[in-house]
DNA sequence: CCCGGCCGGATCGTTTACGCACCACTGATG
DNA sequence: CATCAGTGGTGCGTAAACGATCCGGCCGGG
């Protein structure tokens, strides 16, 4: 009989690529994924993999093998969840993933209250870099900003929440400078990955000087909070901040909607009910900012 | 993360209803099984059983964890019979799993012969006890006598063999011993489990005496040439014996349909086709014994 | 060129999980 | 009532699995 265990760490390494690459992802050793591949492939008699320089490639009948192998993922999967899922008391682990603005602008004060509310409520914020996967279990609830609704999950249950504008944001120092036509120049700040949104205009303010490109949001509001140039940013990171205004005559645009998501059996939780309804309510007060209505035209 | 394996355990304990039967099923230590479902259950944070001192019983969450663990063992026996279907080899190991009666009294020469064909073919013959399941992989080939066409497993690919009769025999002493008129009484031989069929008549001779029952077909063989009374036969156990002869003016009646299965992807192996075409070729030639024309009337 | 990063693989101590023996308990049976 | 075949549960010594480490090969950027 082969060990059901094995085959998680052949999907490890079908997934990375490389044992080395699935060690990382299991946290073990990877000497320990190199055993126990070797390990199911003689008790199944068959090479699942080339084992190449480059790392591991899938042979035929590994193909196969992870057709299976994805199976089994799926039942394990759905068996957590639905464990979870009994689980009606107010203690235990609630795990939340969100972009990392959403998380440090805006809720954190949110979730702050809320774990001061629940003391037996173990929180998680899973805000650094990708969005964990809802159906791995990864995270119980997911606030994501989404900007076509189509591209939504199917198997995920989503509770709506308001819009999201964005505007165009400098430091009031720099536009009190250029009132008095100080000559320094006014750069883009854009991130990388993202690039300039297409409805983004300068306004009354003319850049100068080639773009300033950082990787990541953080690092984007460090920049524009310097005076180093304009940037589109989300109305409630902009306009909550006292050192920046928007750029006079540029107008505010959708950037999305936010959503609160849940999966089917892990959403029938007393811990994730409490949650949703209580950040659901938070949203709700929230719209005013969120629209970029909480601030009087200047 | 959970253990994969660990609900392999669970499953067997499910099954089983107490920890020790799981144990034997999985060929372990009892405290293993014990330790791996506490382990289950710690990283699950729910109990699955209620442990009683008659043994394990499912709790509604383990009721639940039940069907989802049935779910991955699918993937585990489809992802073994998909790597076994692929395996073209002549080279490995076929089982085979047939009643003991027709191993010893009939197809075991053919048995030795094919495994002399093939000497890189390691045979398994599972003629012991209950019928292995060849869903769950435990054997690649059945040989089943089918008395109703409609039992017949829909998920596997039969091959029809030929039909097979059965008789009332008794040893030729005592036939002989009934002409000359000694009183020794005649007892019915039978199978504790099955008891005498409906067609089964005594023919020319009075039986006396209670039943004599027996466990198994070998003992029922061992009695019946003892003399000890007469029984119904297999047709090809009975002619083929030269102890052994029919009782006169007792007719013969089908017993059933000899059957070759196999399952959809394992009968892909060439091993399996090897042997299902040998043992077909073989069971052709064998009709009329099997049909019980192979001896003249006397 | 050479160097750093990544790959699979082998070796070697150490930890972990296993089998074994044993216990307490229960319930049927003689 | 004693016995016996079951059950779950528990220490303990050992064997198997694991992590750490090193090695040789490969590949792309400086």
């Amino acid at each position: 009989m082969i060990d059901w265990d094995d085959v998680r760490y052949f999907l490890a390494a079908a997934r990375g690529g490389s044992v080395r690459a699935a060690a990382k992802r299991l946290g073990v050793n990877h000497a320990t994924v190199l055993r126990r591949i070797a390990q199911l492939e003689e008790r199944l008699g068959t090479q699942m993999f080339e084992k190449l320089p480059s790392g591991y490639r899938l042979t035929p009948a590994g193909d196969e093998v992870l057709e299976l192998a994805i199976q089994m993922e799926a039942s394990s999967h759905q068996l957590e969840t639905r464990v979870f899922g009994r689980d009606q008391s107010v203690r235990g682990l609630l795990r939340v993933t969100l972009t990392p603005i959403l998380a440090t602008h805006l809720l954190m004060p949110d979730f702050a209250e809320f774990a001061r509310l629940h003391p037996d409520i173990e929180m998680e914020i899973l805000s650094s870099g990708e969005l964990a996967n809802l159906t791995n279990r990864e995270a119980d609830v997911a606030i994501r900003v989404v900007y076509d609704r189509k591209t939504l999950p199917l198997n995920l249950h989503g509770l709506k929440g308001p819009e999201l504008f964005g505007g165009v944001y400098l430091s009031r120092e720099r536009l009190a400078a250029l009132r008095e036509d100080v000559p320094d120049p006014i750069r883009w700040i854009v991130i990388s990955m993202h690039g300039i949104p297409e409805w983004a205009s300068e306004g009354e303010v003319r850049t100068t000087g080639a773009p300033f490109r950082v990787t990541d949001a953080a690092a984007e509001i460090a920049a524009v909070r310097q005076g180093l140039g304009i940037t589109t940013l989300p109305c409630f990171v902009g306009d909550a901040d006292p050192l920046l205004t928007r750029v006079p005559g540029a107008d505010l645009h959708m950037y999305g909607t936010v959503w609160l998501l849940t999966q089917g059996e892990t959403r029938k939780t007393k811990r994730v009910r409490l949650f949703t309804e209580f950040i659901s309510r938070r949203l709700t007060a929230y719209t005013p900012l969120l629209r970029g209505l909480s601030v009087s035209r200047e």
